[in-house]
DNA sequence: GCAGAAGCCGAGTGAATACTCAGGTTCAAG
DNA sequence: CTTGAACCTGAGTATTCACTCGGCTTCTGC
């Protein structure tokens, strides 16, 4: 019942975990790899991970299914490869933005994180679907599963530290929510156009205020505490 | 660069909307009919569709591919068939509860809603990635968007109901918005471990209220509105 | 300038798989 | 019982597509 993508061939179990099946020496490789990496995150872009060809990809970046392979040992290496990239600046974008300073409420914050991350969606057309589509292959969802937890881990702590008094999981289910909230609204906002894109940023934001306000009550603020429902702390995980 | 699914001979363009190739007149070729969908639900919620083979889907059936190909014109009439399934479902769904009737606060619809659309997914396994996934075929993708325009014109009615003084484009951006927002906190919830879900979806309801609260502020409330950020309406769509 | 390494090419291979069809079986009507 | 329609079967067909390989070209170090 294992269904295994599309490689005859298994060889080896699981090869060394490398990208690249060899180092380019000279500089002419180095920028034919750059060519097929930037070909396929367009192409993926364009029709999705299951109907593009490697040829196709190759053959768009005027090169050859055999230079492809030269470097690349499978078709998955290439989306991989490009997860990586877009793993290690979105990374980046989470480091300078989400930080506990004394200064910075949410209000200023989820603006902040919201655009930047808007931003880097529409100047990488090809990691949405990478990062938050269905994927088949296990290595690619794993990539996106990471991503995620790292601004899990990141709101989490800035939570932790304005909020001591909230109980460790109750803190991480809210900050599950929110980093969920905040992809997938951002996913739907990609598939939008221009105009009702920026609309639809505007709304995510005031969506992850919303749910803050709504899950993670001001304790200063006693105008606002509802009396409906069950405890805010029912049904955490353990 | 149009990259169609794999059906080598596209013979007409379109074939009349019919989604059997043969209406079945005998008992038993309707249950096996019945049968082949309840497989094909199955095998596509545990593998995918791309990784799902017809044969396979044929074989777990207890029937033989040549059969299935008697009834159904191609592998994407089976999903087709099987979104109409759902699509009908979930319409009743939302028929039944998302509805105008005086005493039924938001605090009250949403937890009901997103309780009944909890258990429905949990009972279908198959219709989270159909209609929720990404997806290579076209008409799939449009099934899914139908269901969520559906739900979005039944919260539009309520809300332009309850709140007739907002800006029918302000409506449909909310409406939109927690669409959106239910869908995919829900398909996340459906892919956590059972005592995770039950508390993702109460925060799912806190999310949906806190958003509604947040970006359709309650005119009788006069305690509750931030000075910060812009307009609500700026960037609404025209 | 030469040898060997690195790089490049694309026709070809093999496996997967959507779908067909010729021939057999089961039903229902007369 | 007979007959023809509906139904069923699964080996076979046609196609796609990931990936290979032998031969060619370009680079680099000496």
């Amino acid at each position: 019942m294992a269904v295994v993508a599309r490689r005859p061939k298994p060889a080896t179990a699981t090869p060394p975990a490398t990208v690249l099946r060899r180092q380019p020496r000279q500089a002419r490789s180095q920028e034919r790899i750059e060519r097929i990496l930037d070909t396929a995150e367009q192409v993926f872009a364009e029709i999705g991970y299951d109907a593009a060809t490697t040829n196709l990809i190759a053959v768009e970046a005027g090169t050859s299914i055999g230079s492809l392979y030269e470097f690349f040992p499978n078709k998955e290496a290439l989306a991989s490869a490009l997860a990586d990239r877009y793993l290690a600046a979105i990374g980046r974008l989470y480091e300078t933005l989400i930080v506990d300073e004394p200064g910075v409420t949410p209000e200023v914050m989820v603006p902040r994180v919201v655009g930047a991350l808007d931003a880097f969606y529409r100047d990488h057309p090809g990691a949405v679907p990478l990062l938050n589509g269905r994927f088949t292959s296990p290595e690619l969802a794993s990539a996106g599963a990471n991503l995620q937890r790292a601004m899990v881990r990141r709101i989490d702590a800035v939570i932790a530290s304005k909020r001591p008094d909230l109980s460790p999981p109750r803190r991480l289910l809210v900050s599950e929510v929110i980093a969920e909230l905040a992809r997938s609204l951002l996913v739907l906002s990609d598939q939008m156009p221009l105009h009702q894109r920026k609309a639809m940023i505007h709304q995510i934001e005031l969506a992850v205020l919303g749910y803050l306000r709504e899950s993670v009550p001001d304790p200063d603020d006693h105008l606002h505490t509802g009396a409906d429902g069950p405890a805010v702390d029912a049904n955490i995980p353990s």
